[in-house]
DNA sequence: GAGGGTTATTAGTTACGACTAACGAGCGGC
DNA sequence: GCCGCTCGTTAGTCGTAACTAATAACCCTC
């Protein structure tokens, strides 16, 4: 009983994911979704139009778009589909996870559902990627959490890491992990500086110095005193 | 005003294979490669036109094309990962050896080395297929064998299955692997028939009796008295 | 309410890779 | 030597999805 694959293609499927992740709230202007894709913008009205015709998005006033109920669904299940590489990429096939992103945005648009779910059933139906984003199920759901960003912890608060955005940067990517930035990671806030944005942490007994936005991306979970 | 472009791309990439499978000797006539591929005529002399271009098939009279030197190796590191991806989800992913075949035909234009690579280790570098075929190195080396077909073996000799080929056809493939015409199986020819084409045979014990056709693709290898 | 800047759209092109229809070249049979 | 078959090529189209250049629509400010 799996969800069909209807409007397939690579680029359609790119653009219903971008939406996805644009798109959380408000429509999302062509503009944007041009910077996101580095895509020219008479290219994405044109696509977008397009989209609409198969009623996958649905197209507010200047051009503003949004995912339709089938056009969510499809984007979940891209989704999904890349959050299952990744996590297979990373933790069966060992690859960094920093490196991973580039292959799993390719695979994505090509691998079946038999493939899918046999890398699924292989890995015993992981939920979060090794980025710590939930993976949406086989019916498309996504869980949906309330993290707060790492920079927003007040002095002298602890907190878990849940999640580490913007896989696409390596450097990044790197950085984070050396410093032990990583899911389920324990931190505490030493010093929040909010003035000069310089913010002092201790990971895993471990001092650590940042500026803002060398933790841009990084979300917690407050624990007050839950156990494990 | 753009430069030749290099080849990679899907379509690119099936002729080549196309061309390594069909040509083992001779060139490879325009007809032949396009009922093999079940693209028209004309569709088939152009894209010929473009490899050879690119200095990767090179043309013979009447439109005959066999793979020049660079052409080989492209079209052998495509045999590499069609046959990588094949192993890994009959062996890691527990799938059907009969229906993975359509999986591997996508994901070989799409997977990167870093990922073959990261295959190839966590297998532990196999050097056959699930069907027997033989799977070329890094350096694009092929292991060549006299394998000889099941229907040529002398009733009352002895051999073992090494390859089976054919393998985009699924029924044939759960028909093999049903009565155990699997690589390394034990065969006896109890009574071979050349002139109705009946053959009677022993696998593992058990007596099966085929047609010519059915036994098509299998091929053994005689075995003197080798232990293991 | 007239500019000016941002944002979106229209128009026209390009590349790739397929297609059909129609033409031409080789070759066997008589 | 001509007929006709098979095979290959030429010519012209199509669909997808990108692009640039030019234009139009909107919004804000004065």
């Amino acid at each position: 009983m799996s969800v069909p694959r209807l409007p397939a293609s690579r680029s359609r499927e790119n653009y219903l994911k971008a939406l996805l992740q644009l798109g959380a709230e408000a429509a999302v202007p062509v503009t944007v979704l041009a910077r996101h894709l580095r895509i020219s913008a008479p290219s994405v009205t044109n696509m977008l139009a397009r989209l609409a015709d198969e009623k996958l998005v649905v197209l507010g006033p200047r051009g503003a778009a949004r995912l339709s109920g089938a056009g969510e669904q499809a984007a979940l299940q891209v989704l999904r589909r890349h959050r299952l590489l990744e996590t297979f990429l990373v933790n069966v096939l060992d690859l960094d996870w920093g490196e991973v992103h580039e292959d799993a945005e390719e695979l994505e648009h090509h691998v079946s559902q038999r493939v899918l779910d046999a890398l699924d059933r292989f890995m015993g139906h992981p939920t979060e990627d090794p980025h710590g984003h939930p993976i949406p199920d086989r019916q498309g759901r996504l869980a949906r959490r309330a993290l707060a960003p790492l920079a927003a912890l007040p002095t002298g608060s602890a907190a878990e890491v849940r999640e580490v955005r913007g896989g696409d940067d390596r450097a990044r990517m790197a950085r984070w992990k050396q410093s032990g930035l990583v899911p389920g990671a324990r931190v505490r806030m030493v010093q929040a500086n909010a003035d000069d944005g310089v913010f002092t942490l201790e990971i895993a007994g471990r001092r650590m110095v940042s500026g803002r936005e060398g933790l841009d991306g990084i979300m917690i979970e407050r624990r007050t005193r839950t156990s494990r």
